[in-house]
RNA sequence: GCCGGAGUGGCGAAAUGGCAGACGCUACGGUCUUAAAAACCGUUGGGGGCAACCCCGUACGGGUUCGAGUCCCGUCUCCGGCACCA
């Protein structure tokens, strides 16, 4: 694949075009933001990245997308925002700076340098007076400033939570790194649930408003918008209060004579009752969204974590109670949650009493209830709910069934499972009889009313979002600027003394509190009012905080002043494109849509939405060879003389075995590619399937070799085409050589015409107007042309441009690439056939040069440098197809014959029904196929098809 | 378990309800070359036929329609998200 020729030819495409069109284009400034000032916005961005050093080929697939939409929307003569930064807080560098010993500045830095130098390569263009580095104090200061906003307005508050804990290593650890036994993955030491004072932010405040307004972002994946409604999961039921009996209660028993009688009769319920005594000031609260089904809830289980817990606990319970609360703490979540576990729990001695017939319930403890949920109790329905079924069922606990599943008795002992769906209510006092649901007149709604009017529960939406917790007991990160004062109280760090800068310190290791609690200096302050001796707080932001607004720092990011203007802002927002991945569709988009909405409210910004548009583009794959041992042990057992060249027939039945085994681990048995020069293969080896480009996969390819060696325009053409761009896609070899032809091809073309065409062009120029949305016409030819290949390339370049327009706006760009190549396949033919430039070949080039602007920019600029000698093709206009040109004189219709094509005619395109119904029953093959029979009905669809039904 | 999405050649993929497989890759045959590579030309869903052509074919089973890869119902498989969420 290497040329051995050092001159360039003329018939290829030449890598060493590109550095030239780079310089170029960076010099002229043809994309920064507000060169056109008339003009209209496009604000594309690609989610920044954490900077992670140099870039493969696969990091580089979002930035071409970018890119090729900026190109697209320059020349076609927005005023076009494409903007880059650097999310550069976080953990990574402080590992590498525990590891190295040195600073996670230098680290970070380090970084930047190597992966802004790799975008620069590939030619990837942005504006860079805009950009922004999130662990700069002149960005974080902003951070700073937007936590003490959210404080202010109340939506940033201090409170306890339980974390993760590595008893080991004095430290909080993510839920990631927790393994499924619940052990630490750098200790091993088994992790405790510790309860820490910690930050949050008030996300749940706005709930329902980040629900709804997913509605309004039609352009938005489906998928994505639905993993956030999931996520916010909204459900609406009641909160009921069961106050706590006082002492003498006796737990509800099944009546023995009754566990045979129908419940669906209707009769009382087959219970006794204790000796109810006035309830104590105690009330437990409950969240459900059956409380029609409240006349079944037979006992109550709170989660272990429930603050009643301890007070409620009976004395000679209290050592149960104790060792079962200490187990489910040393549990994992992952544990915690798994549905296959058996229920487990624990009688705390106390009763509740069910409020709607004043029955005494027992209160127990389960894991299976959480905290975090809801109220963190639950009344517990076991004819209808599966896992309070279990849990019923493992503890002996009774069974009431209240509602009545439609035409069938059914006794509750021999129910293998909860019926949690619609009936009938029975066994429910005042609603007995009414249909079970949701809607008007039915159970839930009538139990709401029930229990609102006599004060015992209300109505209420529940949400699964939890509030976010932002602090982070880290150093690499944004320092929360809160000063703890003498009096326990806190205060935010006075506006004028921000940013509070991140001090350097020596030990990043974190030892049970933020490593900045070590940097003595820093912490200890004076209070701001009084003077007295005062703290910082040491923790620091999650990052996703930097990233939850850094899109509208790019709007103003020189801005010393405030956080941005609110003019920039109003020029800029909402982006109208976001690309990324998929794996940020829930924490870093909803993070985003809540901070803006917030900026919102302070009337910061003009719309309460981020993204307009969302993209999320699929990764690059690539297989990954390794030697036979690496895979798995058994293939070591291959013999030794098949590792190397092979007589393929003779061996056969040993390589069908060592396949077989390989594919047990998903490899597949390649035979080594030859060397360059030796032939054939000279050994095998395992080939994975495709796996995402990786450093730890160690299939990455670097940018800055593939590029200067093949080309950034390569690459781009690679990605670009080989599949859809959400699409996942497999970088090859063959694909590379692919992309290289289609360049080659189109260099072959033109450039040994590049004379005349540029000569022919002249009469007839294409006229370039760079605010005019619709670009320049192709029309000015079209009336001189006569012969009909002429005619007929003509339609081709004006049916192309039509479908590259399209395509490219709606993020089809391997439908683009693959009409450019079709059409360049055709005007091979047509050039070869003319034998000379003619006019329309010549409009052709000056055209086909625009089309490939946005995606391979090197080479269109190239042309366009060969056609029209001055300028960028960024200010050339983007040309517009000629609606009239797209008709055809003549159109091939196709006849069926009972649905089947049996034929095809040429007819002139302006045949109208009557014309082609004659045509088609006269057709010789189509009454071959009548065979005779009676016609019964001739659908004829004008310019498609005509259709005889017989 | 719940909620989504997807199943089309050897592969990546195309196809407003109207000629299934555009475009590309691979493979095979050919031209050029001392040879190879590159480049160029041709073939490439399956089956049948000397041929013109014919039959079958978009996971599976039904349905709607003159006509279904596309719409509807059911089944299977794969992928993704959430998951003891009361």
């Amino acid at each position: 694949m290497t040329t051995t020729t050092k001159k360039p030819r003329t018939d290829r495409f030449d890598p060493a075009i590109e550095p030239r069109w780079r310089e170029y284009w960076q010099r002229e400034g043809i994309f920064n933001a507000g060169r056109r000032h008339d003009a209209p916005n496009r604000y594309i961005l690609e989610m920044f990245p954490y900077p992670s050093g140099d870039l493969h080929v696969g990091h580089l697939k979002n930035y071409v997308i970018g890119d090729a939409l900026t190109r697209y929307y320059v020349i076609r003569g927005y005023d076009v925002l494409h903007p880059f930064g650097w999310d550069a807080f976080g953990l990574p560098a402080e590992n590498a700076a525990i590891k190295y010993r040195r600073p996670p500045r230098e680290w970070t830095y380090n970084n930047i340098a190597e992966s802004k130098s790799s975008l620069a390569i590939a030619g990837i263009m942005y504006d860079w007076s805009r950009e922004v580095t999130t662990c700069a104090p002149d960005y974080y200061r902003w951070n700073q400033w937007l936590f003490q906003l959210l404080y202010k307005k109340g939506l940033a508050y201090r409170a306890k939570s339980l974390v993760n804990w590595d008893p080991v290593d004095q430290t909080v650890l993510a839920n990631e790194q927790v393994d499924a036994e619940g052990r630490s993955w750098r200790s091993g030491a088994k992790v405790e649930k510790r309860e820490l004072e910690q930050w949050f932010f008030r996300i749940t405040a706005y709930a329902e408003r980040l629900l709804n307004d997913l509605d309004k972002l039609t352009d938005w994946p489906e998928r994505v918008k639905i993993m956030q409604r999931n996520w916010i999961g909204k459900s609406e039921g009641a909160e009921v209060d069961f106050p706590v009996a006082g002492s003498n209660v006796r737990m509800l028993e099944r009546s023995p004579e009754g566990s045979d009688e129908s419940a669906a009769m209707g009769d009382e319920p087959n219970v006794q009752r204790g000796n109810v005594q006035p309830a104590n000031e105690d009330v437990i609260k409950v969240f459900t969204t059956r409380p029609d089904t409240l006349w079944g809830a037979t006992f109550m289980v709170l989660a272990p974590e429930h603050p009643l817990v301890a007070k409620l606990t009976a004395p000679d319970k209290r050592a149960e109670v104790e060792a079962y609360v200490a187990k489910s703490k040393l549990e994992s979540e992952i544990e915690r949650t798994s549905t296959t576990k058996e229920k487990t729990g624990v009688f705390i001695g106390a009763y509740a009493i069910n409020p709607v017939n004043d029955e005494p319930i027992p209160i127990w403890i389960a894991d299976y209830v959480l905290m975090g949920y809801g109220t963190g109790a639950i009344m517990a329905v076991p004819a209808h709910d599966q896992r309070d079924f279990e849990f019923a069922r493992q503890f002996g606990l009774p069974i009431r069934l209240v509602v009545q599943p439609p035409g069938q008795s059914v006794d509750v002992d021999d129910l293998t499972e909860a019926w949690p769906h619609d009936g009938v209510m029975v066994n429910s006092g005042p609603l007995n009889g009414v249909p079970a649901g949701k809607g008007e007149g039915e159970s839930v709604k009538a139990a709401i009313a029930w229990l609102e009017e006599r004060g015992k529960g209300k109505g209420t939406i529940n949400y699964r979002l939890r509030d976010w917790l932002i602090s982070r007991q880290r150093y690499w990160g944004t320092p929360i600027p809160m000063i703890h004062r003498q009096d326990g109280s806190i205060m935010p760090v006075p506006e004028e003394q921000l940013p509070v800068v991140l001090p350097e310190i020596d030990d990043y290791l974190p030892k049970g509190k933020s490593p900045l609690a070590a940097a003595e200096q820093w912490v200890n302050v004076a209070d701001p009012e009084t003077g007295a001796p005062a703290r910082r707080d040491t923790d620091t932001m999650d990052t996703f905080v930097d990233s939850s607004w850094y899109f509208l720092r790019y709007t103003d990011a020189q801005n010393d002043e405030e956080i941005f203007s609110k003019a920039a802002a109003t020029r800029w927002m909402p982006v109208d494109q976001y690309i990324g991945g998929i794996e940020h569709a829930i924490l870093h988009l909803l993070y985003a849509r809540f901070i803006t909405k917030v900026l919102y409210d302070e009337g910061l910004v003009p719309d309460d939405e981020p993204f307009r548009a969302l993209f999320t583009q699929g990764m690059v794959q690539r297989r990954v060879r390794t030697p036979l041992e690496s895979v798995a042990p058994d293939i070591v057992r291959f013999p030794e003389e098949l590792r190397r060249k092979v007589d393929l027939p003779a061996e056969a039945q040993e390589i069908g075995h060592a396949r077989a085994a390989l594919k047990e681990h998903s490899y597949a048995l390649e035979q080594e590619p030859a060397q360059s020069g030796a032939e054939g293969g000279d050994g095998w080896v395992a080939v994975s399937g495709p796996v995402t480009m990786s450093k730890s996969a160690g299939n990455g390819i670097p940018v800055g070799p593939f590029v200067r060696q093949y080309g950034s325009d390569v690459a781009r053409i690679v990605v670009l085409f080989a599949a859809p761009p959400e699409n996942n896609m497999e970088w090859t070899d063959e694909g590379v050589a692919g992309a290289q032809r289609f360049l080659n091809r189109i260099v072959g073309l033109f450039s040994p015409d590049r004379q005349a065409i540029a000569g022919e062009a002249r009469g007839w120029r294409l006229e370039t107007s760079p605010s005019e949305h619709i670009g320049t016409s192709l029309q000015p030819l079209a009336s001189s042309l006569t012969a009909d290949a002429d005619k007929e390339l003509y339609r081709r370049l004006n049916e192309t441009v039509k479908k590259v327009t399209q395509d490219t706006e709606s993020f089809r760009f391997n439908t683009a690439i693959a009409a450019l190549m079709s059409l360049l396949n055709d005007t091979v033919d047509y050039r070869n056939k003319a034998g000379r430039v003619t006019p329309v070949f010549a409009l052709l080039a000056h055209t086909y040069a625009r089309l490939l602007a946005p995606f391979a920019p090197h080479l269109a600029e190239e042309l366009h440098a060969w056609f029209e000698g001055q300028g960028s093709i960024y200010d050339a206009g983007w040309p517009a197809w000629d609606e009239a040109a797209l008709v055809q004189e003549e159109i091939e219709v196709v006849l069926q014959v009972n649905g089947k094509v049996r034929g095809k005619i040429n007819v002139p395109a302006q045949a109208d029904e009557a014309q082609l119904r004659e045509w088609a029953l006269t057709n010789e093959r189509v009454l071959s196929f009548i065979e005779g029979k009676p016609v019964r009905k001739v659908i004829v669809v004008p310019g498609k098809l005509v259709n005889v039904v017989v």
